[in-house]
RNA sequence: GCUCGAUUAACUCAGCGGUAGAGUGCCUCCAUGACAUGGAGGUGGUCACUGGUUCGAAUCCAGUAUUGAGCACCA
């Protein structure tokens, strides 16, 4: 006999490649089962071309294979759109990195060397990228796969920027911004904050006639040469009456005035602000309220300028000692204190972000608007719903979106500049020949790249063509792609990037086709370790998805991903999880082993009559698994759903299917077919082991036949359900296994069992003998009517069975009586004093109704049972 | 500070108005010809707390505690 071990590495290494080869991902992959009129659209939230396959990847696309697999399979036309994103700022620090280590700088090099340069570094890291992907049997449309910077959606970037541009939804202005002084301008939700040990200074600030002086607190003192004001509050009786009064800057001939803003918090430091309205976002709005000057003390690169005085040219984070400490050398500074407080960091390089005045470009705000309505209004739905609410409370908040990155990799912004007479005009054209206001042919580009959500923001229409200007259709995509996928059916990805990114989408969608671009939102939670902490480089918990590949196989990655994935929770990784689910897998293939010992090839069950007692059992279990799965499924419950496959297979299929065969060889050709369609029913999850053995139990092969990925998944079908006489075998089987361990013979052959069996037919009882003989494993099976002396018993649900005995431990036997009925007394106790409640009966429906009699009965006559044995053995 | 989660068996988690569920663990027992990555039987819970709504609450509502996340903040 062949291994007792399924080695998943022979089997998943061949198959994707036929997969991939035969198209069966594509549009059309499964065209002889696609059925009128359905169509779903799903799109890969492109992964960084700096990428390397993460835990959090593997999630996001097992569960968006999951689903593409599972309507490909129901008929489905559908597309998975792949693709990969440039990564403005994450790329572009990666081949500086490089570079730098060439002992070289990008100034060096120049724009277009540089930018050579990140294109061989993306054409080597997508492909990698990919490459690793497939490793975890993913099923998207590879043939069409994009590049937010390829040929066709720089087009649509092109086409989206000047449409707002005309409509007066992108603007260019000198506004405070985040800046880096490194990765330069930053939207909003692109700087971190975190807290961060710093210090509170207490400056004395002298007045310009020399009556005195007032005290000021701040966090950052190096900021003070750009102060143009200090400020109290206008009702703060201790400095009413300084209002209006000069102060002169330490060290500093300028002078500035003492002004009353509501903004100042009284109980907070000394109740005198400085006020700098060029490096701080609240300053900046006080500067605007009051008139005053701007003045900007450092360059974008945070070096001092000539406002610094005799700190010019230090940078503005090493500059803070130096001035601290020439300050209290002068005696400026009163005193120092620790001081807890929060501080931007650029979410790339982590640098300490700088409110700093620039003039950048941004969306205004105003595009999002028809689209948070139409949200609200139900036209595209979260799972799990509470994320509307983030959603809302983001959107509502929204400022301006700064557009505008100093990079060099990304789409440059099609504004151009006349050299001449300075007109602004935008272009979709990559070198306008001249400008269109004075025909002059000097015309320049505007250096600067968009936000890399940019370009993501139309992902879900821009790859169907949108905007692309017929660049590679009917390849890339297809003339009618917009019409049969946008809106696409639904979104699956991580709530880290509902802002980022779904909010983009939804407002760029919205704003270009009129329409939301999902009808469903699926938002999943974070991968954790087995602690439940965050994996982290930097704390060496991170579970490399390839490695779980390798050593469990992707089946068993996939699986314990989508069983773990409950809506709105994290998931715990861990090797007991993974091996649990290894273990099932083995359990599969061991099934199949048994299947093919008895029987060489097996039936589909599309047409094949199932007609023994057990088959038709099993096919009512399975008519129940499919309903839950595809329930479950439809609701994105993948935990659900995976729950249902693997108790069915387990529990149900092997414990008792396969035991109960053993009874009725004859039934094993049916229980092959069926097993035959629970792989199609497990394939979405486990897609590598089910093509496998679906192609074991049928003799063929892979490679010469058809793959189990594009058969019908399996439906419901109407056959009768037909439980009941196995709910009473089973019972039997168990009743008598428990009264063997009363007499300390569990799980061995015994001579003879009796089994009472209230209302029975003479043909079921014929039809139960050999089942509860074999699995019992009792020589001689009985049914009586009535009670057997001398003998240890077990009351059941459905029965009770006895077993003849000589020498018994009544004490054993009693106290496990007592026990039964002490719980059965607290049953109908519950029971009927819910019965006897008028009110209970009078509201309650009349389902519950009868169940609960229904189980009062039960539970009494089982109780008179057990009381009465209990009597006999006293 | 505001918002959104979480709190269920020793552990990991389902369930989200109708008698508390799974897997693991633990305790017995089993090398029987699919599988010891296995099989059989069992053990184990005031569903964080306090109120409320209801005939009925783990489930709905309010509050408290603990805990996580996001957003906004005092220079």
């Amino acid at each position: 006999m062949s291994e007792n071990r399924y080695n998943p590495q022979e089997t998943e290494n061949k198959y994707y490649k036929i997969w991939e080869e035969r198209e069966y991902f594509e549009i059309d992959g499964n065209k002889a089962i696609q059925e009128e009129g359905k169509n779903f659209s799903i799109m890969m939230p492109p992964p960084n071309v700096t990428g390397r396959l993460h835990i959090g990847h593997a999630l996001t696309f097992t569960l968006q294979d999951v689903i593409t697999r599972y309507k490909r399979m129901d008929g489905y036309k559908t597309l998975w759109q792949p693709g990969t994103d440039h990564a403005g700022i994450a790329t572009q620090n990666v081949v500086e990195k490089q570079l730098l280590a060439e002992g070289t700088t990008k100034e060096e090099i120049g724009r277009e060397a540089f930018l050579k340069r990140a294109w061989e570094w993306k054409a080597e890291s997508a492909g990698i990228m990919t490459q690793q992907l497939r490793k975890m049997g993913v099923s998207p449309a590879w043939e069409r796969e994009r590049f937010t910077m390829d040929e066709g959606l720089q087009k649509s970037v092109k086409e989206a920027f000047v449409h707002l541009y005309n409509d007066g939804l992108i603007i260019r202005g000198n506004y405070m911004v985040n800046w880096c002084t490194h990765d330069g301008a930053l939207s909003d939700i692109e700087v971190e904050h975190e807290d961060h040990d710093g210090k509170f200074y207490y400056m004395t600030y002298p007045f310009a006639d020399g009556s005195g002086s007032v005290e000021v607190a701040t966090t950052r003192p190096e900021t003070y040469f750009g102060d143009t004001a200090v400020m109290v509050h206008p009702d703060d009786e201790r400095y009413k009456a300084l209002i209006g009064k000069k102060i002169r800057l330490p060290l500093l001939e300028r002078e500035v005035a003492i002004i009353a803003d509501a903004h100042v918090d009284m109980e907070f430091g000394t109740g005198v602000v400085k006020v700098t309205p060029a490096h701080d976002q609240n300053d900046y709005e006080v500067g605007k309220r009051h008139d005053l000057e701007f003045i900007t003390v450092f360059d974008e690169k945070g070096i001092l300028n000539d406002y610094a005085g005799e700190f010019k040219g230090l940078e503005r984070l090493e500059a803070r000692d130096v001035i601290v400490k020439r300050l209290d050398e002068e005696g400026f500074i009163v005193k120092i204190e620790d001081h807890k407080h929060q501080v931007g960091h650029c979410y790339r390089c982590k640098n300490i972000v700088e409110p700093y005045i620039s003039r950048q470009w941004f969306v205004r705000k105003e595009v999002a608007e028809k689209s948070i309505e139409k949200t609200n209004a139900g036209e595209a739905q979260f799972f799990p719903p509470h994320w509307i609410n983030s959603y809302n409370s983001w959107m509502g908040e929204l400022r301006d979106w700064c557009i505008s990155r100093q990079l060099w990799w990304g789409h440059q912004i099609p504004v151009f500049y006349c050299d001449e007479c300075e007109h602004e005009f935008v272009s979709q054209e990559d070198a306008p020949k001249a400008c269109p206001k004075c025909a002059c042919k000097n015309v320049t580009q505007d250096p600067d790249v968009l936000d890399t959500w940019f370009s993501s923001a139309l992902w879900p229409f821009s790859t169907l063509g949108w905007g692309n200007g017929d660049v590679e259709m009917d390849k890339l995509y297809q003339s009618n792609d917009m019409k049969d996928f946008y809106p696409n059916t639904l979104l699956i990805t991580g709530f880290d990037i509902l802002f980022f990114w779904v909010a983009r989408m939804m407002m760029m969608g919205e704003n270009f086709n009129g329409q939301l671009p999902f009808n469903h939102i699926y938002l999943h939670a974070l991968v954790r370790d087995e602690k439940g902490d965050k994996m982290s480089k930097s704390k060496g918990n991170v579970i490399d998805p390839l490695d779980m590949i390798n050593k469990y196989s992707a089946d068993v990655l996939r699986f314990t991903l989508a069983i773990s994935a409950a809506q709105g929770r994290d998931i715990r990784m861990s090797a007991e999880k993974l091996e649990l689910n290894r273990n099932f897998t083995n359990k599969l293939y061991n099934a199949s082993k048994y299947l093919q010992m008895n029987v060489d090839v097996f039936p589909d069950l599309a047409g094949f009559c199932v007609e023994t007692d057990l088959g038709r059992y099993m096919m009512s279990r399975l008519n129940f698994a499919t309903k839950e799965v595809r329930a479950n499924l439809d609701e994105y419950k993948f935990n659900d759903a995976a729950l249902v496959l693997y108790k069915f297979l387990w529990n149900e299929f092997c414990d008792w299917g396969i035991e109960l065969s053993k009874a009725d060889k004859g039934s094993i050709v049916e229980l092959g077919a069926i097993f035959k369609e629970a792989m199609k029913l497990l394939h979405p999850f486990m897609p590598f082991i089910t093509e496998h053995l679906y192609h074991e139990l049928s003799g063929t092969s892979l490679k010469n036949g058809e793959s189990i990925m594009i058969k019908k998944y399996p439906f419901k079908t109407k056959q009768r359900k037909e439980e009941e006489k196995f709910e009473i075998i089973m019972d039997a089987i168990v009743s008598i296994r428990r009264a063997k361990v009363l007499v300390d013979l569990a799980n061995q052959k015994i001579e003879k069992a009796f089994v009472k069996i209230d209302s029975i037919s003479k043909e079921d009882k014929a039809m139960m003998l050999p089942f509860i003989t074999r699995l019992a494993k009792v020589e001689v099976l009985e049914f009586t009517d009535a009670k057997i002396e001398n003998a240890v018993s077990d009351i059941a649900d459905k029965c009770e069975t006895f077993i003849p005995t000589d020498s018994v431990d009544l004490s054993s036997i009693i106290a496990k009586l007592e026990k039964q009925d002490e719980k059965l007394q607290k049953e109908i106790q519950k029971l009927s004093g819910m019965l006897n409640n008028e009110r209970f009966v009078a509201n309650a429906p009349e389902d519950v109704l009868a169940k609960n009699r229904e189980s009062l009965v039960e539970a009494q006559s089982k109780s008179v049972k057990v009381v009465q044995q209990l009597e006999s053995l006293k």
